[in-house]
RNA sequence: CUACCCGUGGCACAGCUGGAUAGCGCGUCAGACUCCGACUCUGAAGGUCGAAGGUUCGAAUCCUUUCGGGUAGGCCA
């Protein structure tokens, strides 16, 4: 739609300066004015003239009759002037012989840009903390930050991606403690993380104690987990074995996930591996002289910016989550030299990622612009808010196996002889999960309601992946057929399809200026609804006429190729049966 | 108290770089299988976009105020 719209610029540029030929306006600009009617029974594209009626001192009504009289190029079939607006309807042909070719010779490479050629973008994203649950807050992270990467990467992106591991800290004092405690090699090795998260929560209760019950809290095993923690910081073998075991059984675990997902990292350089570079950039703050102590603990005054000060060093001289992030962002810039850094994080950290921008921009990195926060809305279940301690919790491993589960089911119902039925019920059930979450705008809160994600009418990721089957099934029919060369498109269904499909470089772009994957969802539901109704109106295979059959066989070929693509835009398997 | 985010039909959400009768799904009601996979398609009822001002030829979209909900705010991350 962009080499459309591109087209009818110029011909209403040529028009305009025919009538005045001082008007200073490019085709660039009439590209940009130009909108989508609200109904399509007025056109495909319209021009408002309204504000070209300053300029050229007419009203928007005689202009549009103006540009409406002989205003010809080889992708306008007709148009018209309605009240200012220039309606305008694409020609059948051109879908035909220009829109539709496009996209059989280019597959699933249609609609990339351009516009990540050279450029580098280093993604931060999921990074769970080692040792805790990893519930359904983290699809978020995991699940945007995957598909901004996808995005990019379509757009011509060199991409790397960093699972940021929460992998360090005194957690790993109350852990060690805890599993000397309580917890043996055995039960470890045979619980694995679930046995870690216990071993967690447990010591975390005896260190708070229940007033309730009238259990004190316990001060002398917090303060010994400090300790622990100390020794590990001071390179105590035993302690880092027993940590780099953690770290171990924990991503095991998550690696099952990821895989149901079809995510990969290129690096799961965590918090740890920050430690040892935080202090030269202390020293940074401290020569820059942007440190002050304040109650005993070095801060940076953001007061000129309306933030709060932000905390680089405690009290006693350790440090803090934004001194991490700040030598992390160092070492990336460092490293691989991105054009831009992007961090998926919830909304709830976004003064967190404020302050600490500010401070590398304050530091004097010319780089700082290239930083870039993806806030997210925080997620509750089932009304509540996510709670280990109450138990308001659901992993996401749970949540998939609850899924598939559920799909198994049906297909046992539907089609109970499907070959590989195990590997498609993983990628619908998955997939309908994913989908459900990326259908809406990202900072909005989100209330999982298991009942609505496992739902599969309506607009859900079964629906789009049986609507990607479906074409895969009529194509299966014809494949080794000879088709007639020719093509026509002769019904709405068919040019309205093309119009839809034409319109994904557009859409593609939106996604990544806004780092917004919803819109790719949305996409995905035009798209399958165009074809649906185009398959319920026209024959296919069955159809009779030669060049009709041919350009329809042609139209669900390219209905799965551009689905096929944006579908591994936003983590959705391809289901070539259902 | 301060800052930021959200507030659109019964429910859950699009639309918000201002533009023509505010869209989709669920639910409700009424239809369509001698037809390529009915997890599909067609149609109906239902909202004036939290509220009030303002800017504009034109506001769900921009500005101000206000109400409701959420999040964050020094030694957790």
């Amino acid at each position: 739609m962009l080499t459309i719209k591109k087209r009818i610029a110029e011909a209403i540029l040529g028009k305009v300066l025919s009538v005045a030929p001082d008007a200073a306006l490019t085709a660039e600009e009439i590209a940009g004015l130009l909108e989508y009617p609200p109904d399509a029974s007025m056109g495909d594209l319209a021009f408002p003239c309204f504000r070209l009626s300053k300029t050229l001192r007419r009203s928007p009504v005689q202009i549009a009759a103006t540009l409406s009289e002989a205003l010809t190029d080889a992708c306008i079939e007709s148009a018209e002037a309605v009240n200012g607006y220039l309606n305008i309807r694409i020609s059948k042909d051109y879908l035909a012989l220009a829109v539709l070719p496009e996209i059989l010779e280019k597959k699933e490479a249609y609609g990339a840009p351009s516009v990540g050629q050279g450029r580098m973008v280093v993604l931060d994203y999921s990074s769970p903390n080692v040792a805790k649950p990893f519930h359904i807050g983290h699809l978020g992270t995991t699940v945007i930050g995957h598909s901004l990467r996808k995005l990019h990467e379509f757009a011509g992106y060199r991409c790397y991606g960093i699972n940021y591991l929460g992998d360090w800290g005194t957690q790993f004092g109350k852990l060690i403690v805890a599993y000397r405690k309580w917890g043996s090699r055995e039960a470890v090795i045979e619980g694995g993380i679930d046995k870690l998260v216990e071993l967690y929560v447990r010591i975390n209760n005896a260190i708070k104690g229940d007033p309730e019950k009238g259990i004190p809290a316990d001060e002398a095993l917090a303060e010994e987990s400090r300790a622990e923690f100390h020794k590990l910081e001071m390179g105590d073998e035993e302690n880092l074995e027993l940590w780099r075991w953690f770290v171990s059984i924990s991503l095991e675990e998550y690696e099952k996930t990821y895989r149901q997902l079809g995510i990969t990292f290129d690096s799961y350089k965590g918090e740890s591996f920050y430690t040892d570079k935080m202090p030269a950039e202390v020293q940074k703050l401290r020569d820059a002289g942007l440190l002050k102590i304040d109650d005993g603990a070095s801060i940076v005054d953001l007061s000129d910016y309306n933030m709060p000060p932000c905390l680089i060093l405690k009290r006693d001289g350790s440090t803090l989550y934004p001194t991490r992030d700040i030598a992390a962002a160092v070492y990336r810039k460092a490293e691989y030299g991105f054009d831009t850094a992007i961090y998926v994080t919830s909304s709830q950290q976004c003064l967190h990622f404020a302050q600490w921008f500010k401070v590398v921009e304050l530091m004097g990195y010319d780089w700082h612009d290239q930083l870039v926060h993806v806030p997210y809305g925080t997620v509750s279940l089932n009304g509540a808010k996510l709670a280990t301690r109450t138990g308001n919790v659901v992993l996401l491993k749970d949540l998939f196996a609850l899924a598939i589960e559920k799909v198994k089911g049906i297909m046992e119902e539907k089609n109970p002889d499907l070959v590989g039925r195990d590997d498609v019920a993983e990628a619908v059930g998955v997939g309908a999960i994913v989908f459900y979450y990326l259908t809406n705008n990202r900072i909005k809160d989100i209330n999982f309601n298991l009942e609505d994600a496992l739902s599969f009418d309506g607009n859900t990721g079964p629906y789009v992946q049986y609507t990607y089957a479906r074409a895969c099934s009529v194509l299966e029919k014809v494949k080794d057929e000879a088709l007639d060369g020719e093509m026509t498109v002769t019904c709405e269904e068919e040019a309205t399809l093309l119009k839809v499909m034409a319109q994904y470089e557009e859409r593609v772009l939106t996604a990544l200026r806004d780092y917004e994957p919803s819109v790719i969802t949305r996409f995905i539901l035009d798209l399958a609804v165009a074809f649906n109704k185009f398959y319920h109106a026209c024959r296919i295979a069955t159809e009779t006429d030669g060049v009709k059959r041919a350009t329809r066989i042609r139209l669900t070929e390219a209905t799965k190729h551009v689905l096929g693509s944006a579908f591994s835009l936003i983590c959705l398997r391809k289901t070539e049966r259902v």
